[in-house]
DNA sequence: ACCATGCGTTCGCTATGGAGAACACTCGAT
DNA sequence: ATCGAGTGTTCTCCATAGCGAACGCATGGT
């Protein structure tokens, strides 16, 4: 699978944290947004009160930046600061109920699955959808680097790309890039989601 | 210094994001993690490979680490960085069904309602949890700065802080802290509960 | 053709973050 | 009271992050 394989069942322990800072991706992550906004370096370093020299060699992975440095790009850049610090992003994966692993527990009748690890830093706000069968909610692509996650509570629904939808019953989960074009269209009455809405 | 002060005002609806790098807040969140991990300023200098008088200034405000120096301090602490950056906690929040604000819609029949705006750079872990009638399920404390969302998708529970447990049906949402003791307990057979476990 | 204006890169120079030693302080043990 | 081992603080020195200027390179206007 993706990059949730490689969490190694996040057991009791805490999140995965590397040893050497990542300045390459930082460096990757500016240049990146830099170019979303479609800002010029020299833009860029004037609006964030640095020189452009500076932002030249943090593009090009030379450099150690110091926390108000990478703040003032944070601001400039209108990102979440920890963004600049971190990586990329997933696709659409679907977990029908019973599916995924299940966190051993010592007792028989409790059951945990994990649906997604957090990737670092990303924001997740959370929502429950009550909805009703109707036509289609289509919705138009939120912010760049936006992941939906579902889960269904009851009823039934039709979620996900606007191009590829799949039904859903309770307890499936799904989660799709958030940033194209999806859907959401309840099967039957009082249909509710919960869903968390993740602006990395 | 000021370079900050000539920034653009701060755009609406993004997360909080302040003109400054919290430099302050910083040093606290150093001194606070590393006096809860029960080391002193010398063993942790040394742990994360810093000098102890750079530590020592860092955590007395003055100083602007780089990027290199607040990661070995993450490291070192086993706390996300970000969580360095950023501020304090919640308490226990309930949302019963139907209650909470909702996002207006262009649909009749469909409702959205924001359960928990995410803290700027807080890890969120999607859990669903089956749980059946039984023993209450009691959970230690996870580690420190850990919030738990819970929505009830099906069946009824009792969940919350050990002391003061709630009852929560079908669409109930609970958030309370995780790093002091909280039990889950279902009150009916194939309870279903979505659980987005935030480590700060 | 030419210059003007934008880009991103590379050059010193200086301000400062970080390392390490020396410092003052608080405890127990002798 | 005196030492020793621990704490956190404050020094001095050096490496370097960050600055501003100069650079090379693409444009497009005249």
């Amino acid at each position: 699978m993706d990059r949730y394989s490689e969490h190694p069942p996040e057991g009791p322990g805490r999140p995965e944290r590397t040893a050497r800072p990542p300045l390459a991706r930082i460096a990757a992550s500016i240049r990146t947004e830099r170019e979303r906004i479609g800002l010029s370096l020299t833009e860029l370093a004037k609006r964030a009160g640095i020189a452009k020299s500076t932002l030249s060699q943090l593009e090009s992975g030379t450099g150690n930046p110091s926390v108000e440095t990478l703040w003032a790009l944070g601001v400039a850049l209108d990102v979440p600061f920890s963004r600049l610090v971190d990586p990329p992003r997933p696709r659409v994966t679907v977990l029908r109920l019973g599916e995924g692993a299940t966190v051993p527990s010592e007792h028989a009748d409790y059951t945990v699955t994990l649906l997604a690890s957090c990737p670092p830093h990303a924001r997740r706000d959370l929502y429950v959808l009550r909805v009703e069968p109707g036509a289609p909610k289509t919705s138009e692509p939120h912010s760049p680097g936006t992941t939906e996650h579902a889960v269904v509570a009851s009823g039934r629904a039709l979620i996900g790309l606007s191009d590829e939808p799949l039904e859903l019953g309770p307890g499936d989960y799904i989660s799709y890039p958030g940033d194209v074009p999806h859907i959401c269209q309840a099967l039957e009455a009082g249909t509710t989601i919960v869903v968390a809405m993740e602006h990395v």
